[in-house]
DNA sequence: AGCACGCCGACT
DNA sequence: GTCGGCGTGCTC
């Protein structure tokens, strides 16, 4: 049989996650392929949804009643056989479905958008408020959240009648942007007699005629041309009306780029690099799929060698896929990549703008672009022939996606590679310890490239132990060390970067009289003081309300402010260092388009002499006037209740101590903590991340963590809090009772903040080294579970967790 | 997700 | 009896 399909339905439910059969209509025989999207009907009514065709030519087993195929969405196919093979695998992987997965894939523009409207068929209704509703047209909208309950219920009423009918509409919102152009349609012999007949001093129809004559037949837009012959509308009007042309629609491309970026060519190597590069390269060169952990010092040029492996694959007629941390895709990034490649590259970051997005992912499915540099979702970007994928900075949480399909790119990245016979590069100065693992166990191939390049020394690194400090100075926020070193680098004219991985003013305030803290009405956590809004602030739902003067708790006037944060910091320091530019750098001042960039750019221009910031400043930036690094507090980290502290704290400290004295000028750093001696903070002194993996390492083994384990976590979510609770005692006794006892259950016990936007967590998690029932397990869970979705219950599985809070 | 069906209590 | 609330199950 040929004319049937299955199709993957955009319904994101236990039951539909299988694709169903569809009737493939006469008309759509021919141009129906594999990977598009359709429109089909479904469910009772006239309800219609987006769908992918998942295959075709399938004789079918389903034996009910089959509807037809409505409509193609797509000329051409927009997931190819790997992505589609990928959708299902990484379905199973993380847990979801197969449509949230294939969505996550395609650029947001590619989504249906899904819209009601109502037809009055009978305008014989009595009721006056959905009278009203329709006015003069026979045609509206339908929303019903917005509508009134009653309204709703007389609406419902006269359908039922057959008064009004509900029409669903799936609406494609891929559109190409569309630009005036023109095509000659004259024949260049005619051109001479035409020209005879122009008045002398008609100059542009002239120069129209002689441009159609050279041009014949040739489509351009119109802007360009006007442009370029100096020509005005009213002449193409004219010669529109003359019939000498004809106005079409152009396809053009949203660009992005505003700025010209500047050539720029492959520099020499040292022989640490040019080994890297030499291995690397031999996996490209022999189609191998091979996974390589980089392994280098800040400073270390890992970006030199990634760019002249890219080079390599492109020159052997491959593309590349460059993965950097979305806080990291900085212009300085993005000019060295397209400067070096030039058109052929694209840029998926989440500064596009949806249309710009959709337009890059044409470049690269159309094959215009070959090399790619993007954030996690890049992983999906359609290319073929895939020479090499670069994971930079792959210890970075920002891979992990912390919504539904909780993928890693990583993983991703992986299957990819052997899809396509190709290498993958890790690249870290602090590699996640699983990956580090696995390179030890011979896995993949560890590459190190232990010194700077023109053998730059390390910055010396300064820990400065906050206990005495507070005890002699009293400010528990300055060294006076620090500040020496402040003042003496602005005296200099050097700069100075300052992290403090707090935002806000103050983290908290407190009543001295009865101990009361502000806490926010929906989470369990505490208020921050927010001085730029003069309010108080949930830093996890946006609640704000305003800073009291008085306790809310016992009416006395003694509240105060306690812990430091960005904003405290900043006015702190202008009074220290009055003469001091500082620009602060952090969720509230680069909430807005473009912010970040700027920030950037001004202080790399020189114009300030201290950026003070959370940890969005500790990675990639490179900055040779900066020879004076300041940690405020290494702790926040190093406090969190979670596995993976040490090596966050350690990984931070070593990235933002990697921004001191990259050029000629050596570098200084001044770690500020009240823990001098542990160990994470000890290690990063010497970027000695050798030590600090077998320490760690160590620990991890001994207290039956990743990676020595693999890990689960489970949570259960709810409005009401013993609802959520009970639930995951209920699963609790599924796993006990399936599972093998040598998978370790931590739980069920609340999460680490209970309560975020009023909603109560609860968490299992699972810590195994070999359960093969797992997987089916955890599916009939989430089978078993998914009615209690409706009434607001979610049941979540994170498999590999990054945290377990 | 969105819809219908069917069971139950409350009401004309 | 009938209306409408909500729990349940199905959609090729």
């Amino acid at each position: 049989m040929l004319n049937l399909a299955k199709i993957i339905v955009d319904v994101p439910t236990m039951q539909t996650n299988e694709p169903y059969t569809y009737r493939i209509p006469e008309f759509l025989s021919d141009q129906l392929q594999r990977g598009m999207r359709v429109i089909v009907p479904f469910g009772n009514g006239s309800r219609k949804i987006q769908g992918i065709v998942w295959d075709i030519d399938y004789a079918g087993t389903f034996d009910g009643q089959l509807k037809d195929i409505e409509s193609v969405m797509d000329l051409s196919p927009v997931l190819n056989s790997e992505l589609l093979s990928m959708s299902k695998w990484m379905a199973n992987k993380t847990f979801s479905f197969q449509i949230s997965c294939i969505l996550t894939m395609l650029p947001g523009v590619m989504h249906a958008k899904y819209q009601k409207q109502l037809k009055l068929l009978d305008s014989s209704i009595d009721n006056e408020d959905v009278k009203k509703l329709f006015y003069k047209s026979k045609i509206i909208d339908f929303n019903p959240e917005e509508l009134e309950n009653d309204i709703l219920k007389n609406i419902i009423k006269l359908k039922r009648n057959n008064k009004i009918e509900i029409k669903y509409n799936v609406k494609n919102k891929a559109h190409a942007k569309k630009i005036l152009g023109i095509q000659p349609i004259i024949k260049p012999s005619d051109v001479e007699t035409i020209f005879k007949d122009v008045r002398k001093n008609a100059v542009n129809q002239q120069k129209l005629l002689t441009y159609i004559k050279d041009n014949p037949q040739e489509i351009i837009a119109q802007r360009y041309l006007c442009n370029k012959y100096n020509i005005s509308e009213s002449t193409i009007k004219t010669a529109i009306k003359k019939k000498w042309l004809i106005q079409t629609q152009i396809e053009e491309y949203r660009n992005p780029y505003k700025q010209k970026v500047e050539r720029n060519y492959p520099l020499k190597l040292n022989n640490e690099q040019q080994s890297a590069v030499n291995k690397i390269n031999d996996p490209i060169i022999n189609s191998l799929d091979k996974v390589f952990l980089l392994e280098g010092v800040t400073g270390s040029g890992k970006t030199e060698v990634y760019l002249q492996a890219i080079q390599k694959a492109l020159s052997m007629n491959k593309t590349a896929l460059m993965l950097v941390p979305e806080i990291s895709l900085t212009p300085q990034m993005s000019r060295r990549v397209k400067g070096r490649f030039g058109d052929r590259v694209a840029m998926l970051h989440s500064g596009l703008s949806n249309g710009e997005r959709y337009d890059e992912w044409r470049r690269i499915e159309r094959g215009e672009a070959d090399v790619v540099v993007g954030a996690r979702s890049a992983i999906f970007a359609p290319l073929n022939d895939i020479g090499i994928i670069i994971m930079d900075e792959e210890h970075d949480s920002s891979y992990k996606q912390d919504e539904t399909p909780r993928y890693h790119t990583r993983d991703v990245a992986k299957w990819r590679a052997k899809y396509h016979k190709c290498p993958v590069v890790l690249g870290s100065a602090t590699p996640s310890l699983e990956s580090r693992a696995r390179a030890t166990k011979g896995l993949y191939d560890l590459i190190k490239l232990p010194h700077r390049i023109n053998n730059k020394s390390l910055p010396k690194v300064n820990i400065i132990d906050m206990k005495n400090e507070l005890i002699n100075n009293g400010d528990e926020d300055f060294s006076d060390e620090l500040l020496n070193a402040i003042n003496n680098r602005i005296s200099k004219g050097e700069q100075i970067v300052l992290m403090l991985n707090r935002r806000g003013y103050s983290s908290f305030i407190m009543c001295r009289t009865c101990g009361f803290v502000l806490k926010c009405p929906n989470c369990d956590i505490s208020l921050t003081l927010h001085m730029d809004t003069k309010t108080m602030k949930c830093h996890y739902c946006g609640h704000e309300e305003q800073i009291p003067y008085k306790c809310p708790n016992c009416n006395d006037n003694k509240i105060r402010y306690y812990g430091t944060g960005t904003q405290k910091v900043q006015s702190k320091l202008q009074k220290l260092v009055p003469n001091s530019r500082i620009i602060r750098m952090d969720v509230d001042t680069t909430r807005k388009k473009g912010a970040h960039e700027r920030l950037l750019q001004k202080f790399g221009q020189g114009k300030a002499d201290i950026l003070l910031g959370t940890q969005m400043i500790a990675k990639g930036l490179d900055f040779p006037n900066v020879t004076l690094v300041g940690v405020l507090n290494a702790d926040t980290s190093l406090d969190l209740p979670d596995f993976r502290s040490s090596e966050k704290t350690f990984e931070l400290l070593t990235q933002v101590s990697g921004r001191a004295g990259r050029a000629e000028k050596n570098g200084l750093v001044y770690i500020q903590t009240f823990n001098p001696d542990n160990y994470a903070i000890q290690l990063s002194k010497n970027q000695d991340y050798e030590q600090f993996y077998r320490t760690e390492m160590h620990l991890r083994h001994i207290t039956n963590y990743p990676p020595y384990y693999f890990t689960v976590k489970i949570t259960s979510s709810d409005v009401n809090e013993s609802k959520a609770a009970s639930k995951m005692f209920e699963i609790s006794k599924i796993l006990k009772a399936k599972l093998s006892n040598q998978t370790i259950m931590l739980g069920p016990s609340p999460s680490s903040i209970l309560r975020i936007k009023n909603k109560y967590y609860y968490q299992i998690i699972l810590k195994y080294k070999n359960e093969p029932n797992l997987h089916a397990c955890l599916e009939y869970i989430l089978q078993h579970y998914q009615k209690d979705a409706q009434k607001g219950l979610y049941v979540n599985i994170d498999p590999d967790p990054l945290n377990f809070m």
